[in-house]
DNA sequence: ATTGACCTTTGATCCAACTCTAAGGTTTAT
DNA sequence: ATAAACCTTAGAGTTGGATCAAAGGTCAAT
């Protein structure tokens, strides 16, 4: 049984962040000391890795609770729960970089128009385009 | 001179945000009535507008607010100030992209190698992937 | 004079995913 | 016995960009 900072230097998680998780319901200790000590099982590390694994890959923690949920009881849940799931992240990820796209071309055709120079900015290229306002498909939605 | 709601529907922002952009020193009213009432004159207009620009290409407020101080002082800044704010912002969304084509990657060959069907996920292979950790090249730094 | 639309301010709330603080209790080694 | 290292909790703070609420003041039209 691993006490919470164990389980912190063998995860790599802080343990702020396990217990974060918790609150989340995310994990749980196996068990706790007459004190309260939280005390961690090698289930509970395969538990954590899963988390670690799903949110390195991009995962918001809604979906993580999701997918654990499956793990519990696969035998309740299809493959294509699962799938639908990992194909949701995918369309946020894709509608993401296209945003991000837009983005990336407007501010490239914007350095491409001006000299970047020493030149004080009263006739600046980008400074007027931004005047102008007449940038093409600056697009914007979520939070960069 | 025009009412902050008056600002607001030409601007399309609403009053709320014209005043939290106020607080953040990005845009002032020109003048107060006696009341305390915002006035703004046409200048503040294009003020407004050319924020309201910058933002929609993905400039965040302290970006802009860099942007509005060689606006109003154009001779004492360079056309390199301006490209080097846009070169960073560039920078920052390329940045970004990459790491999420990462991720689309990674969700794109986990969706590959599972059925995605009615069977039961006792043996999906998402879950199995999940369970090993074993993903490649799983980018993670900023939120998503 | 009264209604209703507008305006004012400060400060709270939201989102995600932490990250940290305060104030205290426990365990282990010496 | 005491110090160091660990643990506990509730709750606040962080980031960015809003968005809203409360409680009240003002203005234009009728």
């Amino acid at each position: 049984m691993l006490k919470i900072g164990e389980l912190s230097d063998r995860t790599g998680l802080s343990a702020h962040t396990l217990r974060f998780y918790e609150k989340h319901g995310l994990i749980n200790a196996s068990d706790r000391s007459d004190a309260g000590y939280r005390y961690y099982t090698d289930a509970d590390v395969r538990r954590v890795e899963f988390v670690k694994t799903a949110r390195n890959i991009g995962f918001s923690l809604g979906d993580i609770a999701q997918l654990l949920s499956i793990r519990v009881d696969k035998q309740s849940h299809s493959c294509h729960d699962v799938t639908e799931i990992t194909q949701h992240k995918l369309d946020e990820v894709n509608a993401k970089i296209t945003e991000l796209q837009s983005m990336q071309q407007t501010l490239q055709i914007l350095l491409d128009s001006c000299c970047g120079g020493p030149e004080n900015a009263t006739h600046c290229s980008i400074m007027e385009a931004l005047e102008e306002g007449d940038i093409r498909h600056a697009a914007r939605s979520g939070t960069f």
